[in-house]
RNA sequence: GGGGGCGUAGCCCAGUUGGUUAGAGCGCUUGCUUGACAUGCAAGAGGUCGAUAGUUCGAGCCUAUUCGUCCCCACCA
């Protein structure tokens, strides 16, 4: 036996995982004799390391999927990377202008070449991370969003989406970053409410005849104003209706039309209409065909259109202009205002609304049979309130803009014809228009939304298009675990993709977990340096104590809060079973251990059998549920209170002694059990279980792979594991009584037990009784005048208790401890008696509920009988 | 404006379909070199489960209202 005195993951973790590889244990393929089971990872993004959100994300899947492998699934782990077009663009630029380069500097292929190398670095890196956290991912499978069989899912699904007339290109209002210069779509935007002000502006009609006031939280827009518009029914505004006001600054004439959009309840009634750089103007605009006029470039500074503000940076246009119109006496007043803002979700610069040409899916046709599926719960999710998360969204969702003006990602295969301007849309790169047959065409410049290959992974990674065996066996796949701030940029796009291409759901199960939050509760991130890098945690503690830490008593949907503390007690867990495992092994070098079968079980093995089933069962159960928090838990109480402080302390007494026979039974339950908490325990925490295993007498192969413990109904021994109970309970009472009356916990006691029932068990399990509670001799009394000289004693349902402690009793200390039992019993009887005299619970409980009160008063009723009797001796 | 989470011991959290005397961990108190482990062992203290009302024989759990707190969604200029 080598195994060293603590717990030192760093001795076995990376060789374990070597091995795992070299035997090729996470490999699955299509197996007719197996129930395929299927998990995709969520692919990180290329763009930086694994964060702790990563950790909890993969220990979950691990956990399952181990699980699933050890009860006989072909379990699949698909893992990957994303190319995460705009995140990926943003860091290589930030590289670039350290170096003091530009993308124009390198040029379209130039810069492809650089991410692509980005990719190979960053990619193979959080591979590696994935790795050190043991999760058992088939490498040979490793796929990657822009590799060569997701790009083809790519083209397919959007040739397929174009010729349906789902996926089309139109000029509409969309969000604008100017510092990423793309387009991004309305879930890559973020709201935070700032402070701002309304400026009230005054637009004097062109006959001199007045002027209407109109409010705006973006002055600048102002110069692109082609309308004031009110409600036709607002009686303040309908004799202006029609009339033409000049606009301020611009000196245009533009027309008051009337449209139901504008709230007459709201500020002045009267709106400003810019139709290119606001959505609801832009509807307005279509109904009244006004003129659309874009004043600002894609940077963020005004255009030519601007007239003298042109070049100007839109938060200077903006100081300029409110300059300006106060001069020229346009500017009414300002009122303080919150204003819900959009930021970029990458660069976190505020987004313009503005009219751009762009590329969309037409999502209703989409969105109604994703409904559905999730309605009949073809797709359910975990907690189930999500759900409904997932209908609003879905319920209430706009077409997609899924064009970018970046270089990073799915270059849009859409071709446009110099001559005739027909747009030729191919699964292979066109050499001529589809329509004229032109050469003269070009491919567009854009690429993708990056979501766009996302939302196609758990099939295209499996080999869409092609019908492949992978697909046909491993897909839909059985569940995807996320957090719930991705349901809408993914989960809700992979379902409405997978029910278009693959004509079913993309996965039964979506499990969603929380965030992982720092100590305190904070979000962990950059800016507030936050973050715990969970590779330094396991370097520290260890990959298993990170992943028990974070699992253990999570629930799923709910935040968690990750903290050094916890994963210091993690550890100290690994530290118990490697230490209870160290002492299991050790009794067993040059001994016998014989088969659990052959073992002639004691009133104790039953015991720890019938708590190792309850733990199989607990752990079942709520993996089956996906609440891992809960089958971590059940584990840590059965290892730590039942196998470490109980049973392995019981069996001592039998390993330390003289009986071969005993001995040898012992060891083989110990093994037993503690081979089975191994195997409980290994999907959580796969290194400490696996290396132990491979020290553990009987066993050969990998822990990973040898069949998950069952529920055994002939193990439950509910008799014995009670009688075992009442035994404890007797050491318990002896250590507590004496610490109460001061004695040394090593000061050996006679214990005189007066007992009707349980003198059997008692008898089998005095040794136990003798070591683990400090006791010299037991004697079993007829009544308790037998004992004499000054005692303390205790009643328990099962007994009574008499130790003769001499000195040490202080009687009056004794008789209100008594009378504090007898409050107690009291009480107890009060409650059941007054449940059982109440004529409803008696008539609408259940019967084993009432049986059970009723057994509890007779108990509880001895008990007090007994109490009394012995205040009333002390009292003599 | 809509939707949701959370509120249980000093702290951080569990609590499965309503049913024993509401549980862990950390912290705290007291004691212990008990031949696996001081990353330990033993014994303890500590909770009117945010509030109110209701449904029920029975509520931490279900319903309504309410307070506090966090989050998501939404084009009111």
């Amino acid at each position: 036996m080598d195994m060293s005195k603590t717990y030192s993951p760093k001795e076995f973790e990376t060789k374990i995982y070597e091995k795992w590889e070299q035997e090729g244990y996470f490999h699955a393929q299509p197996n007719a004799d197996k129930i395929p089971f299927t998990v995709v990872i969520p692919p990180p993004n290329i763009t930086g390391q694994l964060h702790m959100g990563h950790a909890l994300n993969q220990t979950l899947q691990d956990s399952i999927v181990r699980y699933k492998r050890m009860q006989g699934y072909e379990a699949l782990w698909l893992p990957g990377t994303d190319h995460a077009s705009i995140a990926t663009e943003v860091k290589i630029i930030e590289q670039m202008a350290k170096e003091g380069i530009s993308k124009e500097d390198l040029g379209r292929e130039g810069f492809l070449e650089r991410a692509w190398a980005w990719k190979e670095k960053y990619g193979n890196r959080i591979v590696e991370q994935i790795k050190h956290l043991g999760s058992s991912c088939d490498w040979d499978r490793l796929a990657f969003t822009m590799d060569e069989r997701c790009s083809k899912a790519v083209r397919e699904v959007f040739v397929k989406l174009y010729e349906k007339g789902l996926i089309y290109q139109g000029s509409k209002i969309i969000n604008w970053c100017p510092c990423c210069k793309t387009a991004l779509s309305d879930a890559e935007v973020e709201y935070t409410e700032e402070p701002s002000f309304f400026w009230h502006l005054r637009y004097p009609f062109a006959d001199g005849s007045g002027y209407i006031t109109v409010a705006t939280t973006r002055p600048e827009t102002m110069l692109g104003d082609t309308a004031v518009a009110v409600n036709p029914t607002d009686e303040r505004y309908i004799p202006f209706i029609g009339k033409t006001l000049i606009l301020p600054l611009v000196n245009r004439e533009i027309p008051v039309v009337g449209d139901s959009y504008v709230d007459k309840e709201f500020g002045s009634g009267a709106v400003k209409i810019t139709p290119a750089h606001d959505p609801n103007d832009f509807e307005v605009g279509l109904r009244h065909n006004l003129e659309v006029i874009r004043v600002m470039n894609d940077d963020g500074t005004m255009n030519e259109k601007a007239g003298e503000y042109c070049g100007l940076d839109r938060f200077e246009a903006r100081k300029k202009i409110i300059e300006d119109l106060e001069k020229c006496g346009a500017l009414v007043r300002i009122e303080p205002h919150a204003h819900n803002v959009g930021h970029c979700y990458r660069c976190h610069n505020s987004v313009e609304p503005i009219i751009s040409k762009q590329w969309f899916v037409k999502m209703e046709p989409l969105a109604k049979p994703a409904i559905e599926a999730v309605r009949k719960n073809r797709t359910k999710f975990t907690p189930d309130r999500f759900s409904k998360i997932y209908f609003n969204w879905m319920e209430n969702i706009r077409n997609w803009c899924i064009s970018r003006q970046l270089w990073w990602g799915h270059r849009i295969p859409a071709f446009y014809c110099k001559d005739c301007g027909h747009i030729t849309v191919a699964k292979e790169d066109p050499t001529a228009c589809s329509k004229c047959g032109s050469k003269n065409i070009w491919q567009d410049e854009d690429v993708l939304d990056t979501w766009f290959s996302s939302a196609l992974w758990p099939f295209s990674t499996l080999g869409y298009p092609d019908a492949t065996a992978d697909l046909e066996y491993f897909f839909p796949t059985d569940v995807l675990v996320t957090a719930y701030d991705i349901i809408f940029f993914w989960v809700a796009r992979m379902i409405f993709s997978s029910l278009e291409h693959m004509k079913t759901v993309p996965f039964k199960d979506v499990l969603i977990h929380g965030i992982v939050r720092d100590a305190e509760g904070r979000k962990m991130s950059k800016s507030l340096g936050n973050g715990i890098d969970p590779l330094e945690i396991i370097d520290e503690y260890g990959a298993d104590s990170l992943r028990f830490s974070l699992i253990n008593g999570i629930s799923a949907g709910n935040d968690t809060r990750f903290s050094k503390e916890k994963t210091e007690g993690a550890r100290n867990f690994m530290n118990k079973i490697w230490n209870a495992s160290r002492f299991v092994i050790m009794n067993c070098e040059g001994n016998k251990v014989p088969d659990i079968t052959e073992c002639k079980l004691t009133l104790a093995d039953k015991w720890i059998l019938s708590k190792l089933n309850a733990a199989v069962r607990s752990v079942t159960l709520n993996m089956e549920k996906y609440e891992m928090g809960l089958a971590c838990a059940s584990l840590y109480d059965f290892v730590w209170s039942d196998l470490c402080d109980w049973y392995i302390e019981l069996t001592k007494p039998v390993l330390y002694g003289g009986d071969e026979a005993k001995k040898s039974s012992a060891l083989g339950v110990l093994v037993y059990v503690l081979k089975s908490a191994l195997k409980l325990l290994h999907p959580f925490v796969p290194f400490i279980t696996e290396e132990i295993y491979q020290n553990l007498p009987g066993t050969d192969g990998s822990i990973m792979v040898s069949p998950f413990p069952r529920y055994n109904g002939k193990q439950s021994y509910r008799k014995e594991a009670a009688s075992m109970e009442a035994v404890m309970e007797i050491i318990k009472t002896v250590r507590n009584i004496k610490v109460q009356v001061g004695a040394a916990p090593s000061k050996k006691v006679q214990l005189n037990v007066l007992t009707a029932d349980y003198a059997k068990a008692i008898k089998a399990c005095s040794v136990y009784i003798e070591r683990l509670a400090g006791v010299s001799e037991i004697v079993f009394i007829g009544s308790k005048e037998e004992v004499t000289g000054k005692t303390v004693s205790h009643v328990l349902p099962s007994c009574e208790l008499f130790i003769p402690l001499g000195e040490l009793v202080d009687t009056d200390k004794e008789i209100a401890r008594l009378e504090g039992e007898l409050e107690k019993v009291n009480s107890e009887i009060a409650r059941a008696n007054a449940k059982l005299n109440n004529q409803g619970f008696v008539a609408k409980a259940p019967k084993a509920l009432i049986d059970g009160e009723k057994e509890k008063l007779v108990k509880f009723n001895e008990m007090k009988e007994k109490l009394e009797a012995q205040i009333k001796e002390f009292k003599n």
